[in-house]
RNA sequence: GCCGAGGUGACAGAGCGGCUAUGUGGCGGACUGCAGAUCCGCAUAAGUGGGUUCAACUCCCGCCCUCGGCUCCA
């Protein structure tokens, strides 16, 4: 199988630290509000590369983070005049609906930033005295990035490209320290923690470095986002961890790329800005929206538009009346066809998967066959046949109704 | 300034060095009391200039154009 490797930016053969198992770290939801439509197309990817890699026969272990503290989820907190927590609880469960209703299957674990101050703390401590980070008059704590050997050989970001766009404003601030450790701010209200290091809450970045380590140790196989996570915040993850482990963050990293509505990027100016409520609000089901952000690849910009959504929604119409013709099949012959184009039907799904988990091939060959067999009359044997075939494949694309 | 993606028929969107992609829409037909659904058929293609080749939409080079990112972000 082959996966694109951000670090690298190519293609490469995917293997894993340890045979038959992958450790997979994705960033998870910032729970300030309801996840829009983009954040899903992340989601859903990450979801196929799960379900294609345990089918392969691995053992995933996957981590994702619920990002519950942070300067949106205080400012909704804070405009709501309520407690952090009736927020972000809330989203979260709000989340996992969602997850439900698109038919992601769930991490093994979802640790939430509020859970683990303690160890943030910790982390940031830890840096300090492996001179990785410094402290500011005002008490905050800044991972100082010059003393990170191969900061930017992620991104492929220079500190010093930006130093020229950065110039022709005042505020320019080089080289890019990035800050671990926040002391209590009076926008923050009272949301803010009581710990060695002085009142205060984490910045971002520490977050997934510091669970990433807790849940899955040293090193990962695969962390993976949306490409506005490549930088800073992945960069970020990778020094912070790197500084405190001497050892690589992760083998792989994947990002997928942005959803645009109508061509455009989606904004609430532009009122294109979509959650996935809104969506099924108009009438369409989860599984079409579901094959929607399934059928690009992932990285390449995924053009979401209505017109689309029909046409994926007769696609799954196409599909559930297949099905249920199956379970009427009463004809005489068995087809002669069948084992061959079940095979077929197989090797091109599996070629184009294991090909950096190219779908599109994938959803032709797979429709390609029940067009073929629609019209025909089958046999019981050959519908159990096509059935356990059609089962066995969606358990990696996830569009049937169980 | 730096880094990156892409230009395919009305629209969306794939694969492939030679063989009809496909879907939506359009047109013609079948079926139907009408409509819908379904089925059959038809039309429309590769930004531009060169190169490699027996053969290029597909590989290579130049040009033009579009788009994205560069410490809020999936």
């Amino acid at each position: 199988m082959k996966l694109h490797n951000t670090r690298s930016r190519k293609k490469e053969s995917f293997v894993p630290m340890k045979k038959g198992q992958v450790l997979m770290y994705t960033c998870g939801p910032t729970v300030h509000d309801y996840a829009h439509i983009g954040n899903f197309r992340t989601f859903v990817f990450q979801d196929l590369l799960k379900r294609w890699l345990s089918r392969d026969g691995y053992k995933v272990k996957h981590v994702m983070n619920i990002t519950d503290v942070d300067e949106r989820t205080i400012e909704r907190a804070k405009r709501k005049k309520v407690r952090l927590a009736d927020v972000t609880e809330a989203y979260e469960k709000a989340f996992f609906d969602d997850l439900d209703a698109l038919n992601i299957n769930r991490a093994n674990v979802y640790p939430r930033a509020s859970e683990h101050i303690g160890e943030m703390v910790e982390l940031s401590e830890k840096l300090i005295e492996k001179d990785s980070a410094f402290v500011e008059k005002d008490g905050s704590i800044y991972f100082d990035i010059t003393k990170s050997h191969n900061y930017g050989s992620l991104s492929g970001k220079r500190p010093r490209d930006n130093l020229r766009r950065k110039t022709k404003r005042e505020d320019y601030d080089e080289p890019a320290h990035f800050v671990l450790w926040k002391p209590r701010d009076e926008m923050d209200g009272m949301i803010y923690w009581k710990t060695s290091l002085g009142e205060g809450r984490p910045g971002w970045h520490s977050e997934c470095a510091t669970m990433a380590l807790k849940y899955l140790g040293d090193s990962m196989d695969i962390h993976s986002g949306g490409v506005d996570l490549v930088f800073p915040h992945h960069e970020n993850g990778k020094a912070i961890s790197e500084a405190l482990t001497g050892k690589e963050f992760s083998k792989y990293y994947l990002h997928a790329e942005h959803l645009i509505i109508d061509g455009q990027k989606m904004s609430k100016t532009l009122r294109n800005h979509f959650t996935l409520r809104d969506i099924l609000k108009k009438g369409c089901s989860p599984a079409a929206v579901r094959l929607i952000l399934l059928g690009t690849h992932y990285r390449k910009k995924l053009n979401f538009t209505f017109k689309k959504l029909d046409a994926s929604e007769k696609k799954i119409k196409r599909l559930e009346s297949f099905i249920k013709m199956l379970s009427g099949a009463n004809a005489k012959k068995n087809s002669k066809t069948l084992e061959g184009d079940v095979l077929k039907l197989k090797r091109d799904f599996e070629d184009s998967l294991n090909n950096d988990l190219n779908p599109a091939p994938a959803l032709r060959a797979f429709f390609a066959f029940i067009d073929k067999y629609k019209n025909k009359d089958i046999s019981q044997k050959d519908a159990k046949r096509i059935l356990k075939t059609l089962k066995e494949l969606d358990s990696v694309l996830g569009i049937m109704r169980a």
